[in-house]
Parts: structure tokens; C-alpha cells; sequence
DNA sequence: ATCAAAAAAGAACGACCGTGCTATTTTTGA
DNA sequence: TCAAAAATAGCACGGTCGTTCTTTTTTGAT
């Protein structure tokens, strides 16, 4: 706790954090990925340990408690989700373009396997149901990301009607709340239902809500359908026969 | 196991077994209650045991195995809401009429709070997330109710438009991700951002959809409105001035 | 009233949980 | 190189979990 008298403290301190925070990072990195498969709730220190090759209160002792590793665990996905999908989303111009940014990247990191993307899960829909009649910090935790993260979708929409693509006459929550029904259905249908035309449908959902919702849809489609085009093309087979469904068998 | 030699073994049986299928029958009304809030996998024997006023050992007796007491869960479930949600529905004329009245009632289920309803929850909702990557006989279970559920929703649609109501050039799949996307969207915003305008922005996206994929929208506005005007009658103020949402603040 | 079967209780088990506590090892800066 | 400090390991505790076994109570037809 104390500071040592001697000179140049500073930097000192710094460096003999390092390693701890290294492994913490580690920890949180590898709990992330076990939140993915077991759920925030379904984490365990004693799992964490085995996965990191130490002992449990070795793990513990980096935290103080579970509750504190899961709100970790909750931070650290809400970093790698601003960095790897909203700050990218910056440096595309604003309005509709960004939003689409947004979207796509949103929707990328949804249908992704969870060993495909450092960004594991989808911690803000698996969390919000196991959470949702939870009260407590990693509720708290979870659903304070969840609002900077809406925040930020919202301000993209309302920037889309200052920039005369959208409508104006649209509540922004409204908008919000289709496209979130959008990731929503494209999170059940990949994860639960492995149904293999969830992301074409995902697409063309989007594309539906925001060609509504258009001051010009004709002049607005061909920057929508430019930026779904990866979505759509990222299919296993644009035309394929026989391969059914789940929802369709 | 053996039947008693006597005689009449037929009825004795039947009435022996009634008192223990009666109890069977309230452990698991009890327990669907208790995975409303803890989640499926969130069950334990002893809390149902506890809630029950009985011994775990006297609940397990029913069931012989956890597993066993979730899948009847989900069952239980299924029974009700096919009761309560689809057979209301076949009284409906089919086409439009029908759809939208399997959809309002899904909606309303969705939206109203746990202890409201002998529907408790949205067990197709949360049991996808707690299950999605773990294999087993709930997972199944789950999975064949969620199938049977979509397939009536799809034949809904389906018949909407031979009925020449909905445009038949757009694929049912498609219809029923966007439907499904507006009852997700409505349960994460009701159930974990406890947003107060979830039912309004759920009833504006289902008219949304089901309008763009109406043949001729003016004609099937009257009956849509008037299908999703209990749900807009049922908030708590249409002006409501200073109510900040969640998603809002 | 009797008696066998069904239902429920009770006790115990091994396993895992989160959390303290005390050693021991490793890292760190002078 | 050395001592202070941080990181980790080891161990034990009380608790809950699902499950199995045995015993008791309850039930229902004779």
C-alpha cells in the first residue's frame, strides 16, 4: 500500500503492476471466453483456475470476489466492443453510412462462432436474460454498457434524419428498437435454432426497416444494399436446393 | 410394478395414481414459477422442495433426475401456451385475422410481468440463451416446442397470403425472423431495460411489417389497427410528458 | 380393519461452490 | 545481491448441489 521512500516512485509502481495486470488481463481474457459457452452466471472461479493452469484462490485473489471477475469480464467485453465496432464505425462519414457501419458490424459479431472473433458471444443479450430479474453490480454493470452502447446506435439514427436520410417524422427509439429485433432474431436463429439463412435474413430485415423509414429509398438503396452486400455474400450458397432450414424442416 | 391379481385392477390403478400425478402436477406449476425467475438451469430440487413445503428427496422421487423435472417444465409450458395462445387463435377466421391475433397474444404474453400470467416468463426466450450451446434433453425439448410454435406462426403467414392478404413474393422465413425480431426486441426491452413504451414501439413494428408486406395496405390498415389497438389502449399514458425511458435517458 | 403399494421423508454421499486464512514462491527496485 | 512486496499456492470451512439408499407415513381397495 505504502509508497517506498526512496526516489523515482512513479514509474517503480507502474512496473511492479505490470506482471499482476498481465495475468489478471489473462484471467478475464479466458473467463470471457467461458462466459461465451457458460453463460456470466454459469461462471466459475474454479473453471477459470483449471483454464488458466492456476489455482482457484490464485484467480480469486485477483478480484476479492466472483461478482467483481464477472463485472470484469462485463468491462472487458464493452471495451473490445467499442473498439473493434464503434470507434471503426468513426471514421466513416456520418449519417447513414455510419449507422449501416454499425449495424453490419453489429450483426457481424452476433452470428460469428464464438472462437472466430476476440469478441466472444454476445455478452449483452446472453447477460440481459440471465441478469434481467438479477439486481445486483454485474447487472448494473452489464446494463450501463448496454445504454452507452444504445446511446451511441440512437445518435447514429438521429444523425441519419439531421442528414435528410431518414425520416424525421420517426421517433428514434423506434428505429432502435426494430433494428434491435434485427440482432435479436439473428442471435436466435444462429445460436439456438443454427438456422443457416439467419445473416440473409438479418440483411434483408435491415434493409426493409431503414428503405421504410427513408426520405428517398431510391436514392438511399444503393448505399444500403453496398453495405449489406458483404452480409448477403459471407452465405454458403446464395441458391442452395435442398438444404432446409430448421425453421422449415 | 406387478398389477394385483384381484380383481378391477383397471380403475385402482388409475385412482392410486391420482394423487401422485396431482402433487406431480403442482411441483411443476411451482417449479415453472421458480424458472420465471432463476432461469431454467437455474433450478434446483431444493428450492422447489423448499417452495413446495416438502423434502428434496420427495421431489426428486417424481421426476428421477433434475434433467427430467426441466424437460416437464418446458412441457408444462408448451401445453399452456399452445392452451392459452395458439387454440384461442383457431377461432379466429385465418389469413391476416388469425396472425395477427397468434401475434398480439404472443406479445402480450411477452410484456406482462411474471406473476400476471400462468404463462410464466418467456421459457422460448431465455431457455434458447441458457441453452444454446448445451446439448441435452431440455435442449431438445426446448427446441421441438420453439419448432411446433414457428411452424404454426409460418402456416399463419402462409395462409395470409393465399388468402391474398400478404404479397406472396416475399418468403414466409422472412415474414416470421422480422415478427420474431419484434417479440425479442419487446422482451429485452421490457424485461431488462424496463422500458415503459416497449408494447407501443412492438405494436408500431409489427403494423411496420405487416403493411410493407401487405398487397394492398390501405385496404388491411383498419383490420390491423384494430388487431393492435388493445395493445396501445394498455399504456400507461399516450403523452406521458416527462417519462424518460431508459433508452432515452 | 387390513394390508400392500405408493408417496414422502430422512440421512448420507461425493462433488463443486465462494471465500477466508496462512505459507510459499516469484517478482521487483534499490 | 537482498529485502520488501506482490503474486500464487495450499488448505479448510460452511454451504448447496444432484443422487442414492433406507425408513416412515399415507393412501386406497378389499
Amino acid at each position: 500500500m505504502t509508497k517506498p521512500l526512496a526516489s523515482t516512485p512513479g514509474p517503480a509502481e507502474i512496473a511492479k503492476l505490470a506482471k499482476g495486470a498481465q495475468t489478471r488481463a489473462a484471467i478475464v481474457d479466458a473467463a470471457l471466453s467461458l462466459a461465451a459457452q457458460e453463460g456470466l452466471d454459469g461462471l466459475s472461479l474454479g473453471m477459470v483456475a483449471l483454464a488458466m493452469g492456476m489455482s482457484k484462490s490464485g484467480v480469486f485473489a485477483h478480484f476479492g470476489s466472483r461478482e467483481e471477475l464477472q463485472c470484469s469480464v462485463v468491462r472487458e467485453y464493452h471495451e473490445r466492443f467499442e473498439r473493434e465496432i464503434f470507434v471503426p464505425a468513426l471514421q466513416v462519414p456520418r449519417g447513414l453510412a455510419r449507422l449501416l457501419h454499425m449495424a453490419t458490424g453489429w450483426m457481424g459479431s452476433t452470428a460469428q462462432p464464438n472462437d472466430a472473433s476476440r469478441l466472444y458471444g454476445s455478452l449483452y443479450i446472453s447477460g440481459a436474460v440471465e441478469f434481467d430479474d438479477r439486481p445486483g453490480d454485474v447487472r448494473d454493470a452489464l446494463s450501463e454498457s448496454v445504454r452507452i452502447w444504445m446511446d451511441a446506435m440512437r445518435r447514429a439514427i438521429v444523425q441519419s434524419q439531421t442528414e435528410g436520410q431518414l425520416r424525421s417524422d420517426v421517433a428514434p427509439d423506434q428505429v432502435l428498437f426494430e433494428l434491435h429485433g434485427i440482432i435479436l432474431s439473428l442471435h436466435y436463429e444462429t445460436r439456438f435454432l443454427h438456422g443457416p439463412q439467419a445473416l440473409r435474413h438479418a440483411a434483408t430485415g435491415l434493409r426493409g426497416i431503414l428503405l421504410r423509414h427513408a426520405v428517398n429509398p431510391e436514392r438511399e438503396a444503393a448505399l444500403i444494399d453496398a453495405a449489406l452486400a458483404p452480409c448477403l455474400a459471407a452465405l454458403p450458397d446464395a441458391a442452395a436446393p435442398a438444404s432446409v432450414s430448421v425453421l422449415t424442416s
